[in-house]
DNA sequence: CTGTTAGCGCCTTCAC
DNA sequence: GTGAAGGCGCTAACAG
């Protein structure tokens, strides 16, 4: 009933060799004879061995996996930046455990510990907000750590992202030439950071060098959720806006459902600008407006980041910022 | 620079008692007086000591972690068990490593073959087409495995699904009463079981009981993404189709939006039922109707299962079908 | 090029 | 209740 009942000392013994030459043909050693490596492997083939990751972890210290911390699987933007994350990971033989944490501080931190205590090699963080503890944790773990699609206002973690500010800002100069005056900052939780000091200070840039005043009546700041979007529209409809920019496209999607359920016409009476270009994007109709992000890049550069770090390459940039475009679908003029 | 300087043996001498004793209250051995439990307690505490979980592997041959295969995180149906799983097994204290497989057996073989190397201690399994060699090495493998939202022909593995035979055959009931004759099958590869065996039978078994006649010109067979449902609709109008039954979400929205694009009213002139109740059909214009599968509890009781199998507790039912409803919204009449 | 010998950090009998 | 000792399966010097 053992899961794995022939060690690397079967296969020594069979092939009548040490089990340490048995090990650095595991690990592709040079110093073996070509002779005895292929005995060795015609044995290991024979006895179908499986070398056992978690002794071999424990012997060197190593255990070729990464912890992937992330807010939510189901959210598009965060999956698609795993799926860059994984791919990634699986080219360079490291496998992640991935860990849900619903941007829970508790959970982050808990977590967090648990991946250590595992012993990964390395951690990629996806996260809206990074608050003190966890920055000290960050720092207490000794552990290669890269943020990923996540902001760390202190930069004290290697991180991928793309210049929230600017997008923003680009988006909300769009919407102003449009000819909006009245435009919603409609956001997820203003204590995460990248909402409130990136995306919310791009679009307060754009207003200001447009010499719009800002006001804090156009500041909706919500739960990211669709619902959150679809409920949304009656307050926007009664102020009289004409345009919001928005931090999230399930959000977004949510209030340009609502906004097209009430008759209100997007984009020629509303219009919508987005924040992450997930698929979701594009099937909407009419199709949302929105920084293009390259989500599947932001993960991929994050993990290979981190491979550099575990393998204490020079690193060029510990700060990485991706390039973005802004793509104006049917949701803007 | 040792990221776990600190071990049980440090512990011990600190606390001046033996590593025994140590490890007992780290596992919870009630074999141990209060006030020396208190006192390590507290050691463990001042050391910030963390148990290496890889020793303890190694050591108790258990690592608390299990595999889980899925074809692409990116995907709203999967994702949505992903997120099932990995919450059960947080609360029953696993982690799990995830690996994308694309739907590609020999992926799947190979990340079958790396996470039983890392003596997980369970396999949640998701992908649409299970062939004879995945079933011999599931077999082979020795290591407990449950499908979740998979469907397993030979029923080889414990499984959660719903019944999909008779969800789709309700489905098309439905379209049939609605006074549709030519109902299009929209699938994914019809290699895999889960279309092929299940969906299409329950099709065919609706087509019967009314006496419509099966024809082949009906099914369409693509590769289940957005832009195959999109590419798709000039030849479904073409063949005066009326209706369609499509088995993927994504997949219909694509046939959807191309519908409307074209002017065709859905669901006036065209009626489309979806397989998989993902988020993404309700955010749609119209809301697609849907078989509503409890995609988080398929998730979150394939996870059971497999601890309780793994904890060999006795199993009342090794294949689970989960209730299904039909969710008429704005796609069909 | 190959074998020997220590551990890696912890669990787990088995004594006391 | 607690300690001592022997592995778990493998890697990593160190000899030869």
């Amino acid at each position: 009933m053992d899961k794995q009942n022939v060690t690397i000392y079967d296969v020594a013994r069979e092939a009548g060799v040490s089990m340490a030459t048995v090990s650095r043909v595991l690990n592709g050693n040079s110093n073996v004879r070509q002779t005895t490596k292929e005995k060795v492997l015609q044995v290991i083939d024979n006895l179908d061995y499986r070398p056992n990751a978690v002794a071999r972890g424990l012997a060197s210290k190593k255990t070729t996996t990464v912890g992937v911390i992330i807010p939510d699987v189901t959210d598009g933007y965060f999956s698609s930046l795993a799926r860059g994350i994984d791919d990634i990971a699986t080219m360079y033989n490291y496998n992640i455990i991935l860990a849900n944490s619903d941007d829970n501080p508790g959970k982050e931190a808990s977590v967090l510990n648990t991946l250590l205590g595992k012993q990964v090699d390395g951690i990629i963080f996806m996260g809206n907000e990074i608050d003190d503890h966890l920055r000290d944790e960050f720092k207490r773990s000794d552990c290669p750590i890269v943020l990923a699609g996540s902001v760390d206002v202190n930069n004290s973690v290697p991180s991928v992202n793309i210049d929230y500010v600017d997008a923003v800002m680009n988006e909300t100069n769009r919407l102003i030439q449009h000819g909006n005056q009245k435009i919603a900052f409609v956001s997820g939780p203003l204590k995460q950071a990248i909402n409130k000091d990136y995306r919310l200070k791009g679009y307060k840039k754009a207003l200001n060098s447009n010499h719009i005043p800002f006001s804090d009546d156009l500041v909706f700041e919500t739960t990211s959720t669709y619902e959150d979007g679809y409920n949304l529209a009656d307050e926007l409809i009664k102020k009289n806006i004409t345009a919001a920019v928005v931090t999230n496209d399930e959000l977004a999607a949510g209030l340009l459902n609502a906004m097209t359920d009430r008759g209100v016409v997007v984009p020629d009476d509303f219009e919508i600008f987005t924040s992450n270009n997930t698929k979701l994007a594009k099937m909407l109709r009419p199709q949302l407006s929105s920084i293009t992000q390259p989500l599947y890049d932001i993960g991929a550069v994050a993990m290979r980041l981190l491979t550099k770090i575990m393998n204490q390459e020079k690193i060029d940039d510990k700060y990485v910022v991706l390039g973005y475009e802004i793509e104006e679908r049917q949701s803007t003029k």
